[in-house]
DNA sequence: GGGAAGTGTAACTGGTGAGTTACGCGTTTG
DNA sequence: CAAACGCGTAACTCACCAGTTACACTTCCC
């Protein structure tokens, strides 16, 4: 969880999450869209290795790299330890009750029908 | 964004944030918690302070904090860009579609009792 | 009123992080 | 086969962070 949100408080980190949402890319595609060295580009891809939000594998003399999306799932859960009064949870309660009353009112329709 | 990650990177603030969760605490009240000196434990008051995630209070010569969420909604928000394919957003896409359901039933059936 | 309680900040220290240039290894290409 | 390509890492530098002790200010209580 530390290296998680750590890894994410950086900008570039992000970005490269970001970027690695619409499919793999190799290290030097990621490198070429930012304005800073390759190594310190680099050294950020290692951050995201170790807190693995990425994962690598060497392809010819390319680093293809690909997003892992489950430690930022365990972050959001935490996060939705925080969501008592939130409009998010409003949003879903609503949206149960809804459901439910659907529901009961599909199976009163199919009582009559069949009575 | 960064200095909300950043601040939860840290298990301390972590913890801080628990805390705070159940309800305002002084800040003596919360430093007393932590095997850390009571400056240690200010100083991360700052920096949640900093980043929006905590409101202090000083009520005479203590000083209440308590919790704001706003700033981890706004992070929570971002994370579920990555939810594409998780069983979340699959569950809310299908209670969407429940609810429009209901929706058009609901209105197909006023339509016959008013004609 | 004086001393205690509560708490933030300054100054210090040592560790960590993020940028850079230089280097080196493995793969590909002409 | 030699040169170019792709990329990780080492070494360096500077800035930042998190712990500590010391200090100081405000409020409370006897």
């Amino acid at each position: 969880m530390n290296e998680v949100a750590g890894a994410i408080a950086d900008p570039v980190r992000r970005e490269i999450l970001l970027l690695l949402r619409d499919g793999r890319l190799s290290a030097g595609s990621i490198a070429g869209r930012f304005a800073i060295s390759r190594p310190a580009v680099s050294r950020h891809l290692r951050v995201l290795r170790t807190a693995g939000l990425v994962h690598s594998e060497v392809v010819g003399r390319q680093r293809l790299y690909e997003l892992r999306t489950e430690p930022l799932g365990d972050l959001a859960r935490w996060l939705r330890g925080f969501d008592r009064d939130s409009a998010w949870s409003a949003r879903m309660a609503a949206l149960d009750t809804e459901v439910r009353r659907a529901r009961r009112d599909r199976q009163a329709r199919r009582t009559e029908d069949t009575a």
